[in-house]
DNA sequence: CGCACGCGGCTAACACCGTTAGCCATGGTG
DNA sequence: CACCATGGCTAACGGTGTTAGCCGCGTGCG
């Protein structure tokens, strides 16, 4: 990626975290480059080209949050920390974090290998068991958008209900991984 | 709602259903009706309020589905006729369900304790128990969203995701309905 | 050294979007 | 009969993504 184009997905970067996704259009962008938005399609062939890139830094943000979570991982359970870091990262860059998370993905846009190395921390949590991983990674979802919609209840005791589905997904994973 | 109004909101929603969101312009519900679109303008105050009709017919939908469900609890395990529900609704209608279900609701134009009556179906499942029913609700959530956006890895086994996640959460919903 | 070429700006424009202003026909009501 | 609200319409504004076409500058090559 030549020093342009970056440049270019820093002020995306910029005005997608300061302003949302609605003014995050070709013009804006533009303007804070410094340059009108036809010189844009220079270096991207379209508008999606430039999401694609928001959401490899949003792949790369979570792994590199997730990984750093997992180094920390003490007596606490796993899963509790993992789903705190989740919401945490989330909660930081909303707007990033829906772009990146809450759409398809354009994963030929995406480094090598990112994704998988995303899954890996709550893959190595739950020692492997693939469905107790999808399942949890589903819930950490729901709950981080059903958060960012505003869709729980004013005043709703968000941390008892992670805890509680942490619980939920700890014991499933001690159950599993003895012989039935 | 006048009938002109009620006219409307079914060409909208068979815009919704039939070509997706990005179909969904004042002009292109205006064409289906038969009219101009500065004439839409006579019968909402804007787009907004297009889609919250829209939101509403998706919860009224839901909630549809999901007593019938509730009606047809037999030797199943609750949560999992529920989920099987839940999605069962959100791939019959999958641009209803996002335009609904994944951004903020506009709960003002919502027939009142629409969103509560919603609701039931899960609570009395999990007999009440508000961070259970949290919790399970954003993982059936997460799991729909994700699989609407490709998110998982072709292929996965999504039957055993749910069933995994289901049953971790009847699980918990047991051990806390006896005493500790 | 000069020329050619391509990189990366630019303006103008197109088709679409939501929305507003203002006009007018129709139909019901005092 | 007069009036006025209802609900159409056209024209237009400012925004969007995107394309076409032009041009200046810098670099490499003959």
């Amino acid at each position: 990626m030549t020093d342009r184009a970056q440049h270019i997905m820093a002020a995306a970067r910029e005005l997608l975290d300061a302003e949302g996704p609605d003014a995050l259009s070709m013009r804006r962008i533009a303007e804070r480059v410094g340059i009108r938005a036809p010189s844009l399609y220079k270096h991207f062939p379209d508008k999606a080209a430039v999401e694609a890139g928001l959401q490899a830094q949003g792949m790369t943000r979570l792994t590199e949050d997730l990984e750093a979570a997992e180094a920390e991982i003490g007596a606490d359970p796993p899963l509790l920390v993992l789903a705190h870091a989740y919401r945490r990262h989330a909660l930081a860059g909303p707007h990033l974090y829906r772009l990146t998370h809450s759409r398809p993905l354009a994963r030929t846009a995406l480094p090598e290998g990112l994704e998988d190395r995303a899954a890996l921390p709550l893959a190595r949590a739950v020692q492997g068991d693939i469905d107790i991983a999808r399942s949890f990674w589903a819930f950490a979802h729901g709950m981080v958008v059903l958060e960012l919609d505003g869709r729980f209840p004013p005043g709703a005791d968000l941390d008892a209900a992670w805890r509680t589905g942490c619980e939920a997904f700890a014991q499933a994973k001690r159950a599993g991984s003895q012989g039935s």
